[in-house]
RNA sequence: GCCCCUGUGGCGGAAUGGUAGACGCGGCAGACUCAAAAUCUGUUGCCUUCACGGGCGUGCUGGUUCAAGUCCGGCCAGGGGCACCA
């Protein structure tokens, strides 16, 4: 019998799935569904392994959920907006050649490149709802959306300190920030007052906070993140009178320790700072001082605390004669809170450290437990913990709790203050000033103000014709594109040029997936029956960003009537990354891993022979050159073998180192499963019944129906490599008992053949089709087990004294505990251990363990 | 600084509180072969013993339990997230 071709396989298989149609989904229909969705990739050009894991696993469980007789939904699509479109039409005009591409024919042939293989693949989508971001029968949706967003005050535009990316050349979201630096760029953000829009987001802290509780088949990791993120802490937001006669709001969590204050601090960005400013030149050079530090982790840990004081005192909340020094200090932010503070040194770190530095009072306010308060000291460091209030007049003796809410109380009562609940999260600023996204429908008019473009003028189109020869936004340079008439009064007007931020683009394209024809946004009833997302897989990156967008975004569109849910994916799971060694030459270059030959644990060029240092193994990245490409890798072994690769040994949560060797392992497998099957002779005939058997064949059975239900329960709990362990084990059953009786054998091998048809599809049906089946095994259920049949007659008993283990008894299954007992105490080990003393106490577990204690 | 995760053979990793190391990779030995490849069979935690056997073993350290990789406390190491957030 030949040996197994791949390539042929896949081809044949892959036609053959098309011209059935396979995969093609009814928009809804009466089965229950399952919504299988992998996050959609960018077009960057070509699939790298990591795309080939995240949706290796999700095709097992589309096609695994498809044989349990779900209607199974498993689009694919294109997140196809963004800068790297934008930078290769650039980079193309630097280049000279004006002619060349522009992003919308860039981004379209990546997706036709893209497209093929994820079709090498092999993977059951139901390609007819391809679509890309960038298409305006997307878009178009978008802005309808973003209307309508408009309409509830969902959408807003204001001025604001925003985020500006000077190599990316826009502003970015508080999200897009990393360690003070643009997360594509990497540059360092600059702080501009620029008028933006902005997601209401904020509408939903406590929304989005709360409903983390209900995502149980979400990752714990995730849900604190986002937990972290939204940031709720609860306090007291309560005025000081200052001397110049106005109030200032303040923000505390810690309202107890209001006795223990000794200066209150503004941000330099605080309204009244700016207002002081004006007639203050040391102030303004103070600010501008301030506004020098940078925002990166390094420069934050090493800043100086810098202050600076304004002359103003504010009287005590309840001592109007206590007088407090106003500071200005930089470390007190405009973003969160009021952007002004009370400071009370023996209780904080940095009001502390401030202190120390401005020579202000430090008084300690909470005293531990067992500690004096005549003695008690926070000269040195502050203290943060519980205790008893002291020096605090009428707090006094109160623990903190109490005394927090005694002075909320307090000050509620004297119309002062008011407990509030302050959350990090800020709203989600969305436009940007690239050419290369979503036109924001809305219209400058110098009479009518914002107004929105007519629903009847949409889409709002990009034009093909941009010219990246332009320092900014091309879109603004346009010659046409922002002259418009005011769809109010009809006069003159400019049509924004902004674009909304690419992840606006995906966090919606779920619901689209439900019929991507629909002439609305969504279709009502599509989402109805498919949504919420019933697995939705991706990378942990998107913890925050995408996801959180998401839920917001089913929360909006739930507001607004296009859905009737608010958490979009029931169940996320998230997938490791796909690591390689890296590699140095003698002058310390990264070299690929094509280039070199291993010989044992050193590795050496291949062309010339110099050896090459071996680096730890890293997330697979261009940079690092440690960068294996897919589609050589499956025209080498096949598709059938680098899918089994992505899902054997790593839990799939956990990073996964990739070797050609192993890849070269599960090639060697699967060749060994296709001899298993063409090999097998006198195998029973389809449809065969299975009758009584007993020995080898029973063990076979029995191995069978064990792999059956294991192989069903980790599939369903997303454990990919114990899977492919219980059908290595099956595998290793048949090849034992090849003299088995004739149906057993059937049995088995048709077993193990559905078993691997969500992971190797291509494969399993070939051998499904050699053994004689005249239906595809894409439309044959999975197999069922005999419960019976998933245990074995006998059992081997391990039997213990004090612990530790003295020998092992093989026993019926069920045996009475009176024989098992005896038959422990009568083994050889157990009794030289014992001596002949009779043991104090017998433990016997049913069919698993016998531990004596002598 | 705060929060979270992970530490098991040469390697990737299994293990509802109940025989630690399933399964795979690699290694070793054998069969087939003139030979090699491919394939198949056996073996493979460490120490000790001719052997039977014995001892030690899940980062370290205490504890709970008849029984701990698993539960609890305290450390150590590696990774991740957040961070002048009041």
């Amino acid at each position: 019998m030949a040996r197994y071709n791949a390539k042929e396989a896949e081809q044949k298989w892959q036609a053959a799935w098309n011209a059935a149609q396979a995969f093609l989904t009814p928009t809804v229909s009466d089965k229950p569904k399952c919504y299988v969705l992998e996050m959609f990739p960018y077009p960057s050009g070509r699939i790298h392994m990591g795309h080939v894991r995240n949706y290796t696993m999700g095709d097992v469980i589309a096609r695994f959920k498809r044989a349990l007789g779900f209607n199974v939904l498993h689009p694919m699509g294109w997140d196809a907006f963004g800068l790297p479109a934008e930078n290769a039409a650039r980079d193309n005009v630097s280049a000279g050649k004006n002619s060349g591409i522009n992003p919308r024919e860039w981004t379209y042939a990546n997706i036709a490149a893209m497209r093929s293989e994820l079709q090498a693949l092999g993977l059951a989508i139901d390609w007819t709802r391809e679509f890309a971001t960038c298409d305006a029968d997307y878009y178009t949706h978008q802005q309808k959306l973003f209307l309508d967003f408009y309409k509830d005050d969902l959408v807003y535009r204001s001025e604001a300190d925003v985020n500006w990316d000077p190599v990316d050349m826009t502003v970015l979201a508080n999200e897009q920030v990393i360690d003070g630096k643009g997360w594509r760029s990497g540059a360092a953000v600059e702080r501009r007052k620029l008028s933006q829009w902005f997601f209401r987001i904020t509408r939903y802290s406590e929304e989005l906070l709360r409903a983390l509780d209900g995502l149980e088949k979400w990752p714990e990791k995730v849900r604190i993140m986002q937990k972290n993120w939204i940031g709720r802490s609860e306090g007291l937001r309560f005025s000081f009178d200052l001397s110049n006669l106005t109030k200032l709001d303040v923000f505390t969590t810690r309202p107890d320790t209001l006795f223990g204050a000794s200066f209150v601090a503004l941000s330099p960005d605080h309204p009244l700072t700016e207002e002081l400013a004006r007639d203050d030149e040391k102030l303004r050079d103070f600010v501008a001082e301030c506004r020098k530090t940078g925002t990166a982790e390094a420069e934050i840990e090493t800043a100086e605390k810098l202050g600076y004081d304004t002359g103003l005192t504010a009287a005590h909340p309840f001592d109007p004669d206590w007088k407090l020094p106003v500071m200005i200090a930089n470390f007190v932010l405009m973003g969160y809170g009021t952007g002004a503070i009370f400071g009370c040194p023996g209780h904080d770190q940095r009001d502390h450290d401030f202190a120390r530095k401005y020579h202000l009072p430090i008084l300690p306010v909470v005293v531990p437990e067992g500690e004096d308060p005549k003695t008690f000291s926070v000269a040195a460091e502050p203290y943060i913990g519980p205790g008893k209030l002291a020096n605090s007049r009428f707090l006094d003796e109160l623990d903190v709790e109490a005394a927090k809410n005694e002075v909320a109380s307090r000050l509620e009562a004297q119309g002062k203050g008011k407990r509030t609940v302050n959350y990090r999260l800020r709203d989600w600023l969305a436009s940007r000033q690239r050419a290369w996204g979503c036109p924001i429908p809305m219209i400058h008019c110098a009479t009518c103000g914002v107004v929105p473009v007519k629903e009847s003028d949409l889409p709002v189109r990009l034009p093909d014709d941009l010219n990246f020869n332009v320092k900014g936004n091309p879109l603004d340079a346009h010659p046409t594109f922002k002259h418009v008439d005011c769809p109010v009064c009809g006069g003159k007007a400019r049509r924004e040029t902004d674009t909304l931020d690419t992840f606006v683009d995906s966090s919606w394209y779920f619901a689209r997936f439900a019929d991507p024809f629909s002439a609305d946004p969504v279709n009502r009833e599509a989402v109805n029956y498919w949504l919420p997302v019933d697995q939705y897989i991706g990378g942990i990156e998107h913890a925050i960003l995408h996801l959180l967008y998401a839920r917001f975004f089913t929360r909006a569109m739930h507001a607004t009537g296009w859905v009737k849910l608010d958490e979009p994916f029931e169940s996320l799971f998230t997938q490791g990354m796909v690591c390689h060694e890296t590699y140095q030459n003698a002058a310390g270059q990264w070299v690929e891993p094509a280039e070199i030959e291993k010989r044992g644990d050193k590795a050496f060029l291949k062309a010339g022979g110099a050896e090459v240092t071996v680096g730890h193994s890293e997330k697979m990245s261009k940079s690092k050159k440690n960068v294996v490409a897919p589609m050589g890798m499956i025209e080498v072994f096949g598709a059938d073998a680098i899918r089994w690769f992505m899902l054997s040994d790593s839990p799939p949560e956990r990073d996964v180192d990739w070797s050609e060797a192993g890849a070269e392992g599960c090639w060697r497998f699967a060749g060994r499963i296709h001899r298993l099957v063409t090999e097998a002779e006198g195998l029973a005939p389809v449809g065969t019944a299975v009758g009584e058997v007993s020995g080898a064949a029973l063990e076979l059975r029995q191995a069978t129906h064990k792999a059956i239900a294991a192989v069903t329960d980790d599939l369903t709990h997303l454990r990919f490599n114990r899977a492919v362990a219980q059908i290595y084990t099956l595998a290793n059953a048949i090849q034992l008992h090849a003299a088995a009786d004739a149906a057993v054998r059937r049995e088995a091998l048709e077993a193990i053949v559905l078993l691997i048809g969500p992971m190797m599809p291509h494969l399993a049906e070939t051998c499904w089709e050699v053994l004689g089946h005249k239906t595809m095994l894409v439309d044959t259920p999975w197999p069922a087990f005999i419960e019976a049949l998933t245990r074995s007659d006998n059992v081997t008993i391990a039997v213990q004294v004090n612990g530790k283990r003295r020998g092992e008894l093989t026993l019926a299954l069920g045996a009475p505990e009176d024989a098992v007992k005896a038959a422990a105490l009568a083994l050889d080990g157990v009794v030289r251990v014992l001596e002949g003393k009779a043991p104090k106490k017998v433990i016997v577990v049913p069919n698993r363990i016998v531990n004596i204690v002598a």
